[in-house]
DNA sequence: TATGAATGAGCATTCATTCAT
DNA sequence: TATGAATGAATGCTCATTCAT
């Protein structure tokens, strides 16, 4: 005599449904930006009625919001997975590396979409600031740990000034990515591995 | 005297309503974005009638297109008139000052719009590719030039991974600018005269 | 036990929906012309909202198509139908019918609408051109057919002037029907039956 | 001293005006349909400004008017010229004239477009009305008069029928004009002289 | 749960007409 | 007399959202 057996399965069904619904919207987000994507779009998308949709999300601005939610979400494990001396040579790798996403992977373009976005949209500007101040205090407590835990060995005063310049700097290549996907791969590692450690040397 | 006064009069004003449209387009882009501003807004904003605009501008598109033009110039010639040994400082200087604006000035907010807009509109892309060229080359020819003639006296290669870093980095502090409007200044000059001449010394 | 009874439905619905649109479309064309016809006043006259047409019909362009098309079949069948030896009480007959029309029949304003737009859209000008060309080689068959097979057994060029007349003749009436609705009935049957024959005669 | 000798040059100058604004709406008309001509195009032809076409007429509806009125008077005389013996000859010889029209000449284009607006406008269904009435009239006379007044001599009930017939046929004629402006001249021509007279035989 | 038909407010754009100059 | 800038109502059309089924 389980609680409510219906309701486990009727919730692991309605989580499939959200998931399916945020993969499509993702996917003609990126495509066509946030308002260049309709309902329409996305519940063919999702191969689903437009209607449906309403079930699961209240609006098409929750969607956005959950999107971006996620999207952060996605960003915050990056970082925190990527400090480590190896820094310069994970941002070259993963610069372009969303084209070949499948599921719901981090896309710069969505980026993008996002910071226009929170211009207007408070909400989203509050979980943009929440996230860049995880991403700051991440790249600064890198920059402060020992060497031997893996960090820069940097004083709290110099850390917090490289990893503003760092975050500038992650930043606008993510922008760049979204202007030059085809940038010149051996360049970009070059010039990361030439100029990220003089930015963090001591 | 002149041989038609009237026509250059009426010339006159004609450019002044473009200017008058465009400082409220501007105005209305920035804080709705190019999608979510109005053509009836940019009248109200102008103070004329929506159809009066159709006289100055072939469409809303074309709007879009002029201011577009004008930011990337605007953008253009500060990086022409800023490229010498105190880049660091006018970096730190430019933070943040669109919005002490008068007349039309640079808006970081525009250059994200402008961003995400040029990954649907091919146009759009093209005059931001262009703009792109002409600041890397800039940076690029700033970093080859001989110390006396204001340069940073690179090899070329060289010049050119850190051109590109350069642009990352400055492009990330725009970025930065539209998220964190009222960064610490102390904080954001000392990292880049921290930062940057690690980024750019031999 | 039908495959798809919903699909069914659905699809008699979408058609009852179509004709209701084409319904009233014509009614209003009749009444103000493709141009002076608004989408709002359609809307008003097919009892739907005027975001509706739109899932049924591309474009206002689409409906004047498809009424066009519909007139131009109808008129063609009238053709083929009535080319035998009481032509002229045929005629006379047809005179004026449309207005009593339910459903959608043949409406002599119509076709001056569609003549006068054909003069600039060049799709309709096909699509008239091609009733024209049916209309000629139906009448000239007619006139070349054996007089048992119900034709006028005349040869080949005279069957081309004179099928020519009689297409001019024809639209003509349809022209004055136009005109003059109230135009004496017992006159025009006289006129027919006097007329017609001598200009078939051999 | 003359009475109002500025106003007499006035008046011709006035004149003129109507006939320049005249001119260039019938060449705008014929070109693109009432409906389609706007009137900053006619004042563009007319090489004046919008506005001034307000001081000679009411608005744009008081110009078609105009134009109605003077074509109708161009089509009456035409059949008040042409009503003799040669009539066949006549009505071949004018098909597809106006296009090499110089001045104000009929169009056939024209006559559509004003029979289509002669459906919702009672002002100009009038004006044709009276139209239809006088050529009825003429032809009637025509077929009536004696022989050697260059008449068909026919008696009055004759008369009546065969006018009606040739007034569909003409008018159907001056249709085909504006669908088939290249028809072979020879066959028409051929057609003409071979039906005509059979339709006007006693 | 799921559909997709239906709505209605909103959009960019056009155009006959007016009016200050 | 003449201009053409300016208006504002109307146009065709889109789209997020609702709702009967």
């Amino acid at each position: 005599m389980s609680a409510r057996p219906r309701s486990e399965k009727a919730e692991a069904r309605a989580e499939a449904q959200r998931t399916r619904i945020l993969d499509a919207a993702q996917h003609c987000f990126i495509e066509h930006g946030f308002h260049g994507a309709g309902m329409a779009l996305i519940a063919e998308t999702a191969q689903m009625s437009a209607g449906l949709i309403y079930r699961y999300f209240e609006s098409k601005s929750a969607i956005i919001r959950a999107i971006v939610e996620e999207q952060l979400e996605l960003l915050r494990e990056d970082i925190a997975r990527n400090t480590h001396p190896d820094f310069p040579t994970v941002l070259a790798e993963e610069y372009g590396r969303p084209h070949q996403c499948e599921g719901r992977r981090m896309s710069a373009s969505l980026l993008l979409e996002i910071s226009a976005e929170a211009t207007r949209d408070p909400q989203i500007a509050a979980a943009l600031d929440d996230y860049d101040t995880t991403v700051r205090n991440a790249l600064q407590d890198w920059l402060t740990r020992a060497r031997e835990a893996g960090g820069m060995a940097l004083d709290g005063e110099d850390a917090r000034r490289r990893a503003l310049m760092l975050q500038c700097l992650i930043e606008g290549l993510k922008l760049r990515e979204t202007r030059e996907p085809g940038l010149d791969r051996d360049l970009l590692m070059a010039a990361l591995q030439d100029v990220v450690p003089r930015m963090l040397d001591r």
